[in-house]
DNA sequence: GAGCAATCTATGCACCTGCATCTAATGCGT
DNA sequence: ACGCATTAGATGCAGGTGCATAGATTGCTC
């Protein structure tokens, strides 16, 4: 591997993190002062959203799709429950296990933040974002 | 804009996040365990290494490029100033600024921890990071 | 079924971040 | 020279995060 490669790894990197970043920036903001919570949250929300039938999903699976640590995630679900919007219940076949479940009003918000994120994503990450996702998961950069 | 697209938007921009928050915890602790700074840290060190002719940069410019707020960078830079990598000093010009300049010490560390971070990038970015990351700016994928 | 490793979540702790604000210095218009 | 808006950087504060660990429960082995 040569040198320059390394270089120019580094700066395709280093251009990643500036714009993810600042998209990052605008959507946490945009979802915190119109409805009050982060991108973190939006997200836990939107993956229990759309989990069928019932909005529910243990801790460990919603861990599984998160990009924060279990720790930060057991905290950040605490909050949602202390706003009403998730609902926690210990697991009956498992008993170390916990149950998330979105409640009405989790849902509502859900369903009121997401055409601020997609807002965002249009104006900020442009139309090409779709694309070039695409082309990062066909390519398998960043993959494991 | 259709529903469906916004979807593909969001699904696009949950699988960078993923990506993205998976080299970025492997970069941070391999540069924290080997090197004991955080990737913020390096980013700085790496942007005044790179700057001619004498490693120094008014603390404004250097928030120009970098991924964090005006306040993270004034505390960030006294962390590093504490630990020796960095001098601040007042500019003679302008009063109201600081210049910061890489130390001896500081470019020694940022030397000895980049060959870590190109390496991490290689193994977790992946060659293809490059070629993508040359798409992202080629496209204007994320841009503003 | 007793012992013990593994699994799942919660929590103490230290640290980093952003927001708002403060102080100091500069530039500008009169 | 004066007043005032602007710019640069530092800091109080609240809040979120990761790491390490604790506590509870389960599964596995003998």
């Amino acid at each position: 591997m040569s040198r320059r490669s390394d270089d120019d790894l580094a700066r395709a990197w280093h251009e990643l993190m500036s714009r993810y970043h600042r998209v990052s920036c605008v959507l946490d903001r945009a979802l915190q002062s119109t409805h009050g919570i982060s991108g973190s949250e939006f997200a836990v929300l939107e993956q229990l959203a759309e989990t069928r039938p019932d909005n529910t999903l243990r801790m460990h699976d919603l861990g599984e799709h998160a990009h924060v640590t279990q720790s930060a995630l057991s905290r950040l679900v605490a909050r949602l429950e202390a706003d009403g919007l998730v609902h926690r219940q210990m697991c009956v076949d498992d008993r170390r296990s916990v149950w998330a479940r979105l409640t009405p009003a989790g849902l509502d918000l859900y369903r009121a933040a997401r055409p601020t994120q997609r807002e965002v994503l249009r104006t900020e990450g442009g139309d090409c974002l779709a694309a070039v996702g695409s082309a990062f998961v066909a390519t398998g950069a960043l993959a494991r």
